[in-house]
DNA sequence: ACTCGTGTTAGCTG
DNA sequence: TCAGCTAACACGAG
C-alpha cells in the first residue's frame, strides 16, 4: 500500500544503493507498465548510463541519470522497489502488508521493469498489481507541492478554496501530492472534521489544524514505518470504534473512494 | 463463489 | 472550467 512514506522508503533505497552502478540491460517490455513507451525506448534511453540522484514529490518518484532522460517510477498500489548486489545481498522498500515488510519476492513475473547493472546486480520494480507506472521525462510540476512540506498558506489556496468535499480535495494529486485513501481518513479523523464537508466552508482554523495534523501524520508514518501505523487505520471496519471517543466508527463513500470516520466528532452532513 | 479495494489517469458526461 | 463517473490493470482478503 504504498502512500508517501512508503514511495520515501523506496526513493531512499534507490539512493543509498543503486546510485552511481553503470546500466547494462534494461527490460522494459511491459508496455502497460511502461506506457506510453514501446518496448525498447526506455531501454535505449537508460544504456550505458548511471543513476545520478533520486527524487521524490508526493507517491512520483523521479531518477536523474548521467544521459538526457529522467526516469519516472510510480509505485501504484502495491509496487515495490528492490535492489541487489551480485553476490544476493537485496535492500527494498515500497510496499507493506500489516506492520512488517513482506518477504523478499522471488516470482520473477511480478518483476515489471527491471535495470540490469554491469557489476551483476539489478534495481527491480515488483509489482503484483501491474498498476505501477515507469516512464521518461514525467511532468513533475503538473502535480502539487509535496504534501509533507506545503506551507500553510498555499494548503489554503490549493485545497481550501473548493466547494469538492474536502477528502476529494485531499486525494487530488494535483492539488498536494502524496495524501491516498487511509492517509486521507487519518488526517480528517486526527483533525475531527468530517470528510464530506465542501473544503471552501472549512474555517481558518480547521484549515490550519488539517495542515498540521497533514504534515504531523506524515512525519510520524515515515518515522513508524508507514501509513498503516496511524492511529484510526485500525478502527477503519464494521463494528469498530472510534479510539478517542468510543462512538461508533461510520462508513462512506467520498470522492469515490471507501471512507471511515467517527459518527460522533466528524459526523455527516 | 463472489465482492471489494491501499492508486492513477484517460476519456467521457453533465 | 469544474466535478463526477467508468474502465483498465491483477491480485489478496474476507
Amino acid at each position: 500500500m504504498p502512500e508517501l512514506p512508503e514511495v520515501e522508503s523506496a526513493r531512499a533505497v534507490i539512493e543509498r544503493s543503486a546510485l552511481g552502478r553503470r546500466i547494462d540491460d534494461v527490460d522494459d517490455t511491459d508496455s502497460w507498465v511502461c506506457r506510453p513507451h514501446p518496448p525498447g525506448e526506455i531501454r535505449a534511453a537508460l544504456l550505458g548510463r548511471r543513476l545520478v540522484a533520486a527524487h521524490r514529490r508526493g507517491k512520483s518518484m523521479w531518477i536523474e541519470t548521467s544521459g538526457d532522460h529522467v526516469l519516472g517510477i510510480h509505485l501504484g498500489m502495491r509496487g515495490r522497489i528492490l535492489v541487489t548486489e551480485r553476490h544476493g545481498g537485496v535492500d527494498e522498500g515500497g510496499d507493506y502488508v500489516g506492520t512488517r515488510p513482506q518477504r523478499t519476492p522471488v516470482k520473477a513475473e511480478w518483476d515489471r521493469f527491471t535495470l540490469h547493472f554491469a557489476d551483476g546486480g539489478a534495481l527491480r520494480l515488483f509489482d503484483k498489481r501491474r498498476l505501477g507506472r515507469v516512464r521518461l521525462d514525467p511532468d513533475i510540476e503538473a502535480l502539487g507541492p509535496d504534501a509533507g512540506e506545503v506551507r500553510l498558506a498555499d494548503f489554503r489556496k490549493l485545497v481550501g478554496a473548493s466547494r469538492t468535499p474536502v477528502k476529494a480535495r485531499l486525494l487530488d494529486q494535483h492539488a498536494v501530492a502524496g495524501v491516498g485513501n487511509l492517509l486521507a481518513d487519518e488526517v480528517l479523523w486526527q483533525a475531527a472534521i468530517a470528510p464530506e464537508r465542501p473544503a471552501d466552508e472549512l474555517d481558518a482554523a480547521e484549515v490550519a489544524r488539517l495542515h498540521r495534523e497533514l504534515r504531523t501524520a506524515i512525519r510520524h508514518a515515515i518515522k513508524r514505518g508507514g501509513v498503516h501505523t496511524g492511529e484510526v487505520i485500525a478502527h477503519r471496519k464494521a463494528g469498530e470504534h472510534c479510539p478517542r471517543c468510543g462512538a461508533p466508527m461510520r462508513r462512506t463513500e467520498v470522492g469515490g473512494r471507501t471512507t471511515w470516520a467517527c459518527s460522533v466528532e466528524q459526523p455527516a452532513g
